[in-house]
DNA sequence: TCTTAGTACGTTACCTGTAACATAACAAAA
DNA sequence: TTTTGTTATGTTACAGGTAACGTACTAAGA
């Protein structure tokens, strides 16, 4: 079943052909480096042996990778399936691999994958969170490659950050919540990520502005639609009033939904739900969810050319890259 | 901001400790190699560096990469995150990095990346699709190392498959639909991929077994439940006599449930609607959502454990590892 | 004192593709 | 004819960690 036999390398096909590996490199690199008929001859004894490329000498002669790393917290998070789509729809027209690997929102998880990373030479790396370990900075130092960081633009960032303002964006959702009546307002949070964290801080300027009591009802479990239809139990419990729900994600917000439909409650004329970030799900369900619009696709796109912008020379215009969001208040509000 | 000296070399340690570069390397594969004053001269030294293990020479000498290549056609299919969390769950355990990759559906994109994968000498491969392009197939050949390939079991394996039997679930699923009464269910796919069709072909299968005529309303559209909310419009618009949907997936599924809720269509009464995986949202709404359940974060955990075994040496013990289905009939049918 | 064994470290060779340079053959221009 | 340019290919050196082997030194045993 397993060849045992080692794969073919460059001489082995080259020694098919007559001509020495240097023939055959050529050819690979540029086929209109070598003559018509050499071209024919060689292409013929590469599909023959299945030679497969082999980056090892490259990466050994600081040769180009002509990859770049991408890291994400979680693939779980349709969020991040959406950025990688806007990254790669980037780095692949411009001929960019990607490597990608997730952490599971563990800093040590992220060293570790940084470090993979980096062994195998990339060109230049994308993250998605603006605080990392000791290590990781130092490593990220001393590769010398360019890093853009994703999603939040409140903190500062190594080089670059790319995203929207986590703070803001709360804040203007419950700020608008509110003026629409709505004043026992409670916010739901699952695994206490950064960004989990300035939503909370926006939700509570919002609500602090307006003298109102914030209250959160958090967990360290990891999100999912029947955790937010759980938080909302354990809400009307602990607080009867309750009468608006913010949350962290789309998620938590249409397993509220849910439940509220489970429970007769009717939205949004006893409870009003918001989620975050407009998914699919939320925008085409009865009733269509409030959420924070946010430009998932674009922050990969912008990422992408600025760090393939950076790659090709081209110094840092913006250290900081603001794409804004937009309130999107559906039916559930 | 970009660092322009290359970056160290464990020779650039060893000068700094004093040693040559053997002594740091045995240290990095195995601190107890070197004596006790020695680890911590050179735990200092690696620090101040920020050194950064390099692949590149283990990839030049054959050693083993420790690293497996997962491929899945899509991350936005929530289906692939579960399985590569099952993968994940043994690799990490068992010390192997993964390396993961998608290729949307595309045999062409498919190939580009297994041959981007094994030419970092990935020590075996997990693929998702049971149909490749004959020059991945040469290529697997001749990189000589194991293959997995996921999801399906009812097409022959490269080398071992593990999964379910898609066409039998289908069947078992729309058979259930009929006994209870529906007549008239049409089956929704979307981009029609390899597991789309056999769902289609269980379905007809159930159908002409009970002497009903198969309906099946399709788009080369990726899925989401947007389109599923579409199909089912469409459907009603070409067969006003519909009483059942089966879709390919629970997104479909979903956005169907969705669309007759806001035009008053009661299910289960007038309609039922079946899905296919068995997701968190499915389970969670209201009305629970009738599907297929399948085993996806055990194919994962299965597949990396077979693939293990077999880079410890193991023989193939079973080339065909079917780890079936359940049918979860909820408050939609 | 002389072995012997063991420890700790050094030396050498190797893995494979490519940049940089060299060369050969021929054509075109002077 | 000579020079110059062009094209197609060959030659050499190199990248960095590690297996395999060699060596120097120490300590215990005879």
């Amino acid at each position: 079943m397993i060849n045992k036999k080692k794969r073919p390398t460059l001489q082995d096909v080259a020694d098919i052909v007559g001509v020495t590996k240097m023939t055959v490199s050529r050819y690979l690199r540029d086929p209109s480096q070598v003559s018509a008929d050499m071209q024919k001859s060689i292409a013929v004894a590469l599909e023959e042996l299945g030679y497969i490329p082999n980056r090892a000498p490259d990466l050994l002669s600081h040769a180009k990778s002509h990859a770049i790393g991408i890291l994400v917290p979680s693939l779980t998070n349709q969020v991040f399936s959406e950025v990688i789509r806007g990254i790669e729809s980037i780095t692949e027209a411009a001929g960019y691999q990607t490597m990608l690997a997730h952490y599971g929102y563990s800093l040590e998880v992220e060293e570790q994958r940084i470090s993979h990373l980096l062994s195998y030479h990339v060109d230049g790396l994308i993250l998605s969170e603006s605080h990392h370990s000791v290590r990781t900075l130092k490593m990220i130092e001393t590769a010398g490659i360019p890093v853009i960081e994703m999603m939040d633009v409140t903190s500062a960032a190594i080089q670059q950050a790319v995203g929207f303002d986590n703070i803001a964006a709360s804040y203007c959702m419950v700020s608008q919540m509110i003026q629409r009546g709505y004043q026992h307002i409670v916010y739901l949070g699952a695994r206490m990520d950064v960004r989990t964290q300035l939503k909370q801080q926006g939700y509570e300027k919002a609500m602090r502005e307006h003298h109102l009591t914030p209250i959160s009802v958090m967990t360290e479990e990891p999100s999912s639609f029947t955790l937010g239809a759980e938080l909302l139990q354990q809400t009307l419990a602990q607080h009867q009033q309750t009468d608006g729900i913010f949350c962290t994600n789309d998620d938590l917000a249409i397993g509220a939904v849910f439940e509220c439909q489970r429970q007769g409650i009717a939205i949004p004329d006893k409870m009003a739900i918001a989620g975050f970030h407009g998914h699919d799900v939320g925008q085409s369900m009865v009733p269509k969810l409030a959420s924070v619009i946010t430009p998932r696709e674009e922050i990969g796109r912008v990422s992408a050319q600025q760090l393939i912008g950076r790659l090709k020379g081209q110094p840092i215009d913006n250290k900081i890259i603001d794409l804004g969001f937009k309130i999107q208040l559906g039916e559930s509000i």
